[in-house]
DNA sequence: AAGAACTACTTAACACTGTTAAGTAGTTTT
DNA sequence: AAAACTACTTAACAGTGTTAAGTAGTTCTT
C-alpha cells in the first residue's frame, strides 16, 4: 500500500523543516509532531534519523554556527588586529540580533551542550572552539601590538566574549527593555547594546 | 465531606512548595501537578491563587531578588566606590553560583519578563531597577573620583553588568566547560569566571 | 522461484505537561 | 430556611517527547 517516497534523504528533509519552523515560530513551539506534519511523515519517523529532540537541536545549533562563520569570514582580511577584534564584536552582535532563534540555541540553551556531553564520542565543542580560537588569536596579535599587557590572552578573550554575550542575551530575554526605565529612556534597548559595547572598546583602548 | 484545611494561606504554601521543588529539581521538572502533590491539594487549586505558571515563576523571580539584595546589603558600608563596585561584581557572581536556579529565573528566562509585560499595570521591573540603580550610583561615585571619564555612567553600568552576567550565564549553560579545551585546561571553568572578571577590573583600573 | 531478512516507515499507546469547565461540600449572609 | 458565596475537587482538553509493536515493500539467500 505504502509507496516508497521518492528516495529522498529524509534526514536532511527533517532538518530543513525543523529550520523553517524553528526560525518562524521559535524553539518553544517547534514540536516533533509539527515537524513531522510539515514534511508529511509520521512523528516517529523522525526518531529513525535523530536520537531525540536534543539531537535535532544540536544540529540546528551547528547550522547556526555556519551562519556565524559567514559573518566572521570577511574579517580575516582585516590587517589591524584591534580593528579585527572590534569588527568581530560588532558582527557578533549583529548576528545575534538578526538570528535570535539561532543565537539562543547556540549560546543560551543547555540542551545542545547536554547532547554533546552524553552522545558524542569526543566531547569536543568543535564549532565553539573554532570561533574562540579565532578570537584568541586576534587577542594574541593585539598583545604583540601593545594591547592587553600583563593579562592572559585567554582571560581577555573570555572577557570580551562574555561582554557581548551578556549584552545580547539580556536583550533577547527582554531584560534590557526594562533597563531603559531606570537608566534613562534616551535610547532604545538595541542602541544600548552598541553604546555599552563602545565602553568596552574604550576601556580596552585606554588601557593600552 | 471535605473538611476545610486549617485556614492556612494556601497562596504562601504553594510558593513555599514551588521554592522547594524549584531549588531541588530545577525549573524544567517543577510542574504544577508536582507542586500540588507536594502540598496535598489538587493541581487546579493553584490556579485559584496564581494566574498561570508564569505568575508562579515571576514570584520565584522576586524571591530570588530578595536573596540577591541580601548579598548587596553589606556593600553599602564600603566607602570607596571602586572597591564597592568590585565587591558587587564578586558578590553577584557568587550569588549566581550559589543559586543557579534562581539566577536562571531572574536573568536568563523570558517568562518572568513576559508576565511583567502582560499582567502588571505599570510594566516596571521594580526588582531589577533597584539593583541597577545601586550599581549606577556606584559608577557615578567612581566617576567623581576619576574613573570612567568621558563615558556615560549608564553605559558603564550596563557594560559591567553584561560582563558578569555573560560569564555566569555561559557557565550555567555549560558553555564554559567546553571552552577550557581550546583556551587552556590550566584551570576549572569556575576559576575562569573569576580570572576573566579580573581582566574587567584591570581594564577599568588602567583606563583611569 | 520461494522464503528469509532487512529497510523504512506507521499506528497506537504511555506518561507526562499547562489549563479550563463544571461540580460540590461547607460557610456565611439574608 | 433559602440564597449566595468561598474554596476546593473531578474530569477533561489539547498538547508534549518518546517507545513498542506492526506492516508494507525491497533485497538477499538458497
Amino acid at each position: 500500500m505504502k509507496k516508497q517516497k521518492p528516495k529522498e534523504d529524509l534526514k536532511v528533509l527533517i532538518l530543513e523543516a525543523a529550520k523553517k519552523l524553528f526560525v518562524q515560530q521559535g524553539y518553544e513551539s517547534t514540536s516533533i509532531r509539527k515537524i513531522a506534519q510539515e514534511i508529511g511523515f509520521s512523528p516517529t519517523s523522525i526518531y529513525l534519523h535523530y536520537k531525540d529532540k536534543n539531537d535535532l537541536i544540536y544540529n540546528l545549533h551547528q547550522v547556526g554556527f555556519g551562519l556565524l562563520r559567514d559573518r566572521f569570514m570577511p574579517l580575516v582580511v582585516v590587517e589591524d588586529p584591534y580593528e579585527r577584534l572590534k569588527a568581530a564584536g560588532k558582527n557578533y552582535i549583529e548576528f545575534a540580533l538578526d538570528n535570535p532563534e539561532y543565537y539562543e540555541v547556540m549560546f543560551m540553551m543547555r540542551e545542545p551542550m547536554d547532547f554533546l556531553n552524553h552522545n558524542c564520542d569526543e566531547e569536543h565543542w568543535l564549532e565553539g572552539e573554532r570561533v574562540l580560537d579565532f578570537l584568541r588569536n586576534t587577542v594574541l596579535e593585539c598583545q604583540s601590538k601593545g594591547y592587553f599587557q600583563g593579562m592572559q590572552a585567554e582571560d581577555v578573550t573570555l572577557q570580551a566574549w562574555a561582554t557581548v554575550h551578556g549584552l545580547v542575551s539580556l536583550y533577547l530575554t527582554q531584560h534590557l527593555d526594562h533597563v531603559i526605565d531606570v537608566i534613562g529612556a534616551k535610547s532604545s534597548s538595541k542602541e544600548m547594546i552598541y553604546s555599552s559595547f563602545q565602553v568596552l572598546l574604550k576601556l580596552m583602548l585606554d588601557a593600552k
